[in-house]
Formats: C-alpha cells, structure tokens, sequence
DNA sequence: AGACTTTTAAATGTCAGACAAATAAAATCT
DNA sequence: AGATTTTATTTGTCTGACATTTAAAAGTCT
C-alpha cells in the first residue's frame, strides 16, 4: 500500500483512493480483513478519524463492510448485483434529475437497451418471467388502480423482459436506465386512453416473448417507444401552453 | 430533514441518508449549501466527527463537494457525467471481478448494447466520430503496437462508436461495460492472426457507420462478437488445457 | 472430562475539545 | 477610491477518552 504526498490536504481521500486501487488491483482479496483503524492510522502516520472518514467512504460504495468486535474489523466485501441496482438507480437518478436530460433522450436511451435484450428474452425466458409479465398485464387493467401502481406495474413487465434475458449484468444495466424514469414516466400516463394502448402493446410483447419471436417483440417496443416520446411530448407541449396562459 | 431513531448504532450512515434522501427527493437544489457542520451536528444531536463521516460518505457518490474557507461549507454537487462514467466503471469491474461473471456473459452484454447503439450511430455520427475511429483503426495496423495499446485503441473504437449515437445516457450506460472488460480483453487479442480479424471487420463497421448502413453495422458487430467469444473460448481451453498438464 | 457461564480483550462507534489552514468579508490605511 | 490588513467562519486534522459489541479465553459446575 502506497504513502502519500505530504502536499496536498485531503488525506482521507487519499487513503481511500490508496485503499480502493488495492482492492480493485487484486491486492485486497474479498472477504480479506483490512489492518485495524488504529494500525491504518499508524501506517499513514493519520489520525484515527481522519482514516476512518476514508473507510467511511469505501464503505458508501459498498467496497468494504465493517463489523464490531474482538474479531471484528473493515472486510473487502463482495459487491452483490443488489448493491450494485442500488448504486446504478441513484446514480442514474441523479443525472437523469440534475443533468437536464430530456425524457426524450432517457426514453431513446431506455427502449434501445431494453431491445437489444428482447431477442435474447425471446429465446431464453423462463415460464416464470412469462408468468410475471401475464400476471401484471392483468393487474394493469383493473379500473382503480392508481397511476403510481400502474407504472410500478409497467416497470415491472419491463423488468421481466430484462431479467428474461438471463444476463446479470444485461439486468444491472438496465436496472438505473428503466427505474430511474418511473417518476418522469408518473407523469404522462394519466388517462385511461394511454393505458388502454400500453396494455395493448404489452400483450402483444408477451405474446411474441411466449412465442420465441424476437423480431416482433422488437418491433413492439419500437411501437411503444414510438408512443412513449410522442406522448410524452404532447404533455410537455399541453403543460408549456397551459403554463404560459 | 428527518431525524435518527436513537436505536441502531450508525449514526453517520443514517445522516448521510437522511441528506442523501433530501437531495434525491429535491429538497436540497443543486450548488445549495449545507449547514455547516457544527450546524449538522446540533441538528441532529450528534458530534461533529460523526457528521462528518456522514458528509465523505456522500462526497464518495459525488452527491456533495466541500470547500473550505469563510463562506465554505459542504455544497449539493451537480453529478457530472463524467464523474457518473468514473463510478459505472469502478462498479462494473469489480462485478466482474468478484463476482465470477463469466467473460461470455460480459461479452453478450457489451455487444447487446453496442448494437443497440449501432443504428443511432450510423444516422448521427458527427465526422468527428468518424474520424476517430478510422484514426484508431490505422493505429492498430502498426507493427509494434503492443498488446495494452491495441485493446486500448479496440475501446476508441468503441467509444467513438457508441458516441456517435449522439446520448449521454447511451455513453454512461454503456463505459461500464466497455471499458470494465478491457483487463479482460488484453488476454485474448495476442495474436496477430487475430488483430488482422479484428481490424478487418472495424474497417467494415467504420464504412458502414460512414454509408449511414446501420443493419450492416448491426451485424458487423454480431459477427464481431461470435469472433470474440470464440476466440475467448479457445483461449480458455487452452489455458485450461495447460494448467492441467 | 465435558458443557455451560463468566470474564476479558480487541475492535469499531461515538464524543469532546483543540489547533491549523484556507478563504471571503470587513476594517483599516494610503 | 483603491489597496492592504485584519478578522471571522468553516473545513481539515489531531489527541484522548469512553461506550458498545463480540469472540475467545478463563473459570465453574455437573
């Protein structure tokens, strides 16, 4: 593990940059137990808190958990495909918030990555994403569901469709770009017309996914991202008029 | 700004997401100010140290920059793409690493998305794109190119590629996976039987970005990718081969 | 001897107070 | 008025201490 230059002041970065190379450098193995804060500290030549800021830090990008105890300690941890969601979704809902992403850009962003699945989905889908895209087309057309549920819903056929690709690393991709556009996407789907229309294209979606049909399912989600920007520019426009009024 | 439940102890990750979950939600704009963290501390009842092991947390995800000095403080960062790049790849390569993702499988991802990129690229690349790629293409052509810089050219291409689609959301899905493989990459594009294949089929990609073709650059790149996983295939044959001897 | 209970030690979690360094605003001087 | 000095504020860091948790060691009872 590398010294720092006395130069600069911002030591508990330093340490956490110093710290995380050795892990991702494979010096750090998983579940390898980190020098106690007190011998860090002493290695540095830093104090205490100061090398516990940085292991504060590591432990924000889940690159290491610590656990209280005689045998307790800083461990390189594992990042679990969950962890790694979870950082994908905040991430990408910051940029999708403070970045003045359009939704027409996060939208062609998403629908491209979810149809470069969809033929993979086709092929290799389990009964049981089938199962789950079914059982929330039908939970889409009960009358009093509220439009949060409705496109938590439509999220999740989305989700299925991912997952049935059986790629995890297709799925962690995909996972910031469609959750993260759950609130914009909250906002246009509010009347029973555009419901109507997006159940519609979901059935044909499972249906094509049901029949191994990758090329139709792909041209379903072109359809539905077709609707999706058109839509959702319609909105935007009727809100600007009613603003400027 | 909630309050902590007295119970658990971990003071500085429940402030930390108490303030991350302000900053999400909206209630802290970007370049606002903090509360100093004197300020934090009486707020939530806490001593400084723990605050401010709640602050490098957050200043691990970007989500604040401090400054020092008399109007200083802690400040609501505006997340850069830039800095979301540098955080999908550090994720991306240690679920590569860690998390014996088989390099087919990475490799099935990354060309899912680049093809997804493919048609976008070819409908709007700038000549600047162009002109990268055919730049890193006449590189990889050189003799005494050593094995890092020719996968390292290999990602250019890529990248210029996936650029070329004209969105950011694109570009930041898609650094994890691209440049997360690259250690991986460097172990199977040794030989100069293999370059030359390679380099053929980015010459066909380039003119068919050029030509605006993107069904030829789609499946260019699925040719590119059989390639890759066979030859990623052999390898490791033979090197299992090898080991066992 | 073996199983259960108690003690102990090591580690993280938290706190308090202090000083250094940077920086912008206020006060002062030319 | 403009330039310079002072001052106040805020983060960065250190020292030292105590609380809490937890596993292992020591001790005790059957």
């Amino acid at each position: 593990m590398k010294i720092d230059p006395s130069k600069p002041a911002d030591l508990s970065a330093q340490i956490a940059a110093a710290i995380r190379d050795a892990i991702i450098g494979g010096d750090l193995i998983v579940d390898e137990r980190l020098p106690s804060e007190a011998e860090l500290a002493d290695h540095f030549n830093v104090s205490r808190p100061t090398v516990r800021e940085a292991l504060k830090r590591l432990a924000a990008q889940s690159l290491i958990r610590t656990q209280r105890g005689a045998s307790g300690g800083a461990f390189v941890n594992r990042l679990s495909f969950e962890d790694a969601y979870a950082q994908q979704i905040t991430t990408s809902t910051l940029l999708l918030s403070m970045n003045a992403v359009s939704f027409d850009t996060a939208c062609e962003a998403r629908f491209a990555l979810e149809r470069a699945c969809a033929p993979l989905s086709a092929q290799r889908r389990s009964a049981d994403h089938l199962a789950t895209m079914r059982a929330e087309i039908h939970r889409q057309q009960q009358p009093g569901l509220t439009d949060e549920a409705f496109c938590a819903s439509d999220v999740a056929v989305h989700r299925a469709l991912v997952d049935g690709a059986g790629n995890p690393v297709l799925s962690y991709q995909l996972a910031g770009a469609v959750e993260a556009m759950q609130p914009l996407m909250n906002m246009i789907t509010f009347s029973a017309r555009s419901r109507e229309e997006i159940v519609a294209m979901h059935t044909e979606l499972a249906d094509a996914i049901e029949a191994g049909d990758g090329p139709t399912a792909d041209a379903v989600l072109l359809r539905l991202e077709d609707y999706t920007r058109t839509l959702a520019r319609d909105v935007m426009a009727a809100r600007a008029a009613r603003a400027s009024s």
